[in-house]
DNA sequence: TTGTATTTTCAAAATATTCTGAAAATATTT
DNA sequence: AAATATTTTCAGAATATTTTGAAAATACAA
């Protein structure tokens, strides 16, 4: 296999993978591209590659900087902006758990605390509901704390680089 | 808030929020319907309270049995075949993640490892690919061992009983 | 067996999401 | 200031996903 053959398989499959879990394929294309990308790289070129148009790139090179995943880059003498993927997976391991800790457990959170504080146990079926109400507030609850306990050892300088050394 | 309006809202926020992230609204409202169901209902039950068709009911209840999330339920002297969710919200978290590294993690697996038994490492180009590779293998497996151990130990009864305590 | 109830399938319709591209906004240079 | 380069926006187009509903398949009863 040649390089640019496994550039582009590892982009192309890069997006499908994430189409999968509900991440736009573009987005994840871009961001396959940048990782691979020695270099930083500007709208036009990212166009140019993946065969997209300017408004689809602008759009998700946004989203990217929203989840932390890219960097702007301000080139001197360039007036065109560039763009660079943060290149330590660990970290980037860490900003994509973080993002969907906040938009997949935090919103049930929300939602059952709220409903939990608005019914009243009064009957045997509201109590029933009630029930799969709490329980699935502790098992969030869990989920967002195990996520948080992993987040922070894995940050932690010391078992980081324990956890690198395992992983070899 | 009355019953009916609390089920509502918890079955309404239950698909949006599934959307969200990558699953189908409908799946998750029946889930969450037969979730706050107290006896299991058959298809055209389903249809009538969440007003969609026969084949969406069919399919989606197909691709609930699929991840381990309902069972189907033969009701002596029915001929109609009746639905009932796992009510054990453990139980379907762990069935939940199962599924999630199955269709999340292990294809991120696969395909590094693929990638990499295919480039040869003899250019400096090659070399930064194939680091960038194995960086995200690394963290792919460091994610998948960490959901085991967190299922591994969920699974064990003295663990999992003095988590729901701890949650209490 | 034939008739009836129930489930499954799947092409077409409806809906939702993503992408384009040109115009508007912004930034920079002269 | 005007001229030019670059980025952003967003309505409409393209694409992808979900849903419908009726026909086919299957299961059961008579």
């Amino acid at each position: 296999m040649e390089l640019q053959e496994a550039k582009d398989k590892f982009i192309h499959t890069w997006g499908t993978l994430a189409t999968q879990w509900g991440i736009n394929r573009t987005m994840s294309q871009i961001h396959a591209l940048l990782l691979l990308s020695p270099k930083s790289l500007n709208a036009d070129q990212i166009m140019e590659d993946l065969q997209i148009s300017r408004g689809n790139v602008n759009m998700n090179l946004r989203d990217l900087m929203a989840w932390g995943l890219i960097n702007k880059q301000l080139l001197p003498g360039e007036r065109k902006e560039y763009f660079m993927a943060e290149k330590d997976i660990w970290k980037v391991a860490r900003q994509i758990a973080k993002e969907r800790r906040r938009r997949e457990i935090e919103p049930i959170i929300e939602t059952m605390s709220d409903i939990k504080s608005q019914l009243e146990p009064d009957t045997l079926e509201k109590k029933e509901v009630l029930k799969i109400i709490e329980d699935i507030s502790q098992v969030t609850n869990f989920a967002e704390r195990t996520v948080d306990a992993v987040l922070k050892s894995e940050e932690s300088w010391l078992v980081n680089n324990f956890l690198k050394l395992f992983n070899k």
